[in-house]
DNA sequence: GCCGATTTTGACAACGGTTTTCATTTTGCC
DNA sequence: GGCAAAATGAAAACCGTTGTCAAAATCGGC
């Protein structure tokens, strides 16, 4: 599960915000790539597993991958447009969600934060339109 | 989409956490309701976008709903086991996300913040089997 | 290098939740 | 009742994802 993973997580990183596996898939080919879509699929969840990359599910439920700079637990900032992606660190936010479970007594807790918005590009591309 | 919708509110206001549309509908036949897949869908549609039911994606990409006794913004404190689900306020997260998002320079900013963890019943439940 | 064992791969089928289709039924109105 | 508009639901289509399984690549031992 090393070379096919490898060319993935390259192609990851060379993208700017999440991508999809068909989206993924679709582009390595492009690029001559002789790969299969189950074996995308594979790589992105091996990739996944081992907190190589981050993924994340659209509003129409579509799992979405990025390869982030930072290894440490963060959250996004999504341009809805674009896909332009901020990495952004949240420590108020790690307080308030373990504060909220331990309020109600809940254990092993975890949570999902994502902030989806306009990015300044995509604004003012719209405005001059 | 009145009648069928009033219905599927209906089971939602007495259900203690989220469910799944195929979930519901199993229920309303159980409870002899003459009513189709396809209308549990339309009404749960229906019944989000008028606001009056949450939904949330579990992590294998269901949808599922709830009718929450706050009309107003809130989150969820989710037991991943039972369901069993609270309505939090985060004010300080709603700050958060707005400083976020205008940090960058992002605009029409939205969220989603949600919280999981076992909750009391099931943690003791765990414990003593 | 050679060869068998193990792992990886990918075309294709299957799956499951959701949406679309479309003919039938129910509803609202006169 | 009669009629148009809206709602309904069975079945098909959709689509992202996962399972299957035989072929291909890789790994060790020799
Ligand atoms: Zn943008
Ligand atoms: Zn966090
Ligand atoms: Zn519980
Ligand atoms: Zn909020």
């Amino acid at each position: 599960m090393s070379k096919s993973s490898d060319a993935v997580h390259a192609i990851l990183r060379q993208s700017e915000g999440f991508r999809s596996a068909q989206d993924i898939f679709t582009k390595m080919r492009a690029d001559g790539a002789k790969i299969g879509l189950t074996t995308v699929y594979r790589a992105l969840q091996s990739l996944s597993d081992d907190g190589r990359v981050d993924m994340l599910r659209t509003d129409d439920g579509e799992s979405v991958y990025r390869a982030c700079e930072s290894d440490v637990h963060h959250h996004h900032l999504v341009c809805r447009r674009c896909g332009h992606t901020v990495e952004v660190a949240g420590p108020d936010v790690e307080r308030w969600a373990e504060a909220v479970g331990a309020e109600y007594g809940f254990t092993e807790v975890t949570h999902t934060v994502e902030v989806f918005g306009t990015c300044p590009d995509c604004a003012s591309a719209a405005g001059s339109r």
